[in-house]
DNA sequence: TGCAGTTTTAGAATTGTTCTAAACTGCTTG
DNA sequence: CAAGCAGTTTAGAACAATTCTAAAACTGCA
């Protein structure tokens, strides 16, 4: 939500059993003190740093990780090579424009997927992510 | 299919506009003269080593890059840092056990998905991907 | 305030992939 | 069928994204 103050913000890393250090909370308030976006690594490193809360680039990637782990983030695989967080947990799908590396979020719950094959045995489902890839 | 044979995966190359190079030919003699599946640059690498006809690992990704770029094998993005190819062209979707990064195609013409927005105006739709991850 | 356990950090290491420049090959033509 | 040239291959260097390491800096609690 893009109301959230930064007590709020320390309250929930530590529900999500993250110390709200200084650079956690920086890097929480950039990515949830605003409308739901797109992050990579180095784009959160980057805006870290404009706004004069620099953190290294491994705290970054940790970070990262640990909000993923936490479900504060989700992780979105859409291109080789690059890693890009979604702030948005909810369910959702994804436009991904291939020619210039731009992803956008749509709502699913208009989307109605059909005849799906059950998971191979011994697994269970994890989520379903559909993809559609567009280019200019 | 899997019945081809080696003049046929030359004609194949050829007419995609690739010389058909011992190489080439190997590694499509590995890809294409068997039952669909998905490699890596590092599987496919080894395989072509164990089939007595080594080829570098540069050109192993050149080839992938060359045969994708011709419509002969797809990309498939389901993990950072790591590509998978599959031989299989056609419509179809994919499970992917995030457990242990296997990957296994299932046919997409049960599968209906319904009520997805239209692309971002000046943008024209190049295919949707399904991935239904599960977990051991 | 002191101390144990966490966290951060710079820089090195690792991993997957692409680039480079030189050697080689397949195809065409004379 | 030899020569020549563009297209290919190759080893190794270079690169990009990410993770690891070990030391310094913090945090929270007694």
């Amino acid at each position: 939500m893009s109301g959230a103050t930064s007590s709020d913000l320390a309250a929930r890393l530590r529900s999500a059993g993250l110390r709200p250090t200084r650079q956690r909370v920086a890097l929480a308030r950039a990515l949830f003190e605003r409308e739901h976006h797109h992050v990579t690594a180095e784009s959160l490193h980057a805006e870290a740093k404009a706004a004069r809360n620099p953190v290294s680039l491994a705290t970054v990637y940790n970070t990262l990780n640990q909000f993923r782990d936490a479900g504060l983030l989700r992780e979105v695989v859409v291109a080789p090579g690059r890693s890009y967080f979604d702030t948005n947990t909810g369910h959702h799908h994804h436009f991904y424009v291939e020619t210039d590396g731009e992803l956008h979020d749509f709502p699913s719950d208009k989307v109605t997927i059909e005849g799906l094959p059950v998971p191979p045995k011994g697994t269970k489902l994890s989520r379903v992510d559909v993809i559609v890839r567009v280019r200019r």
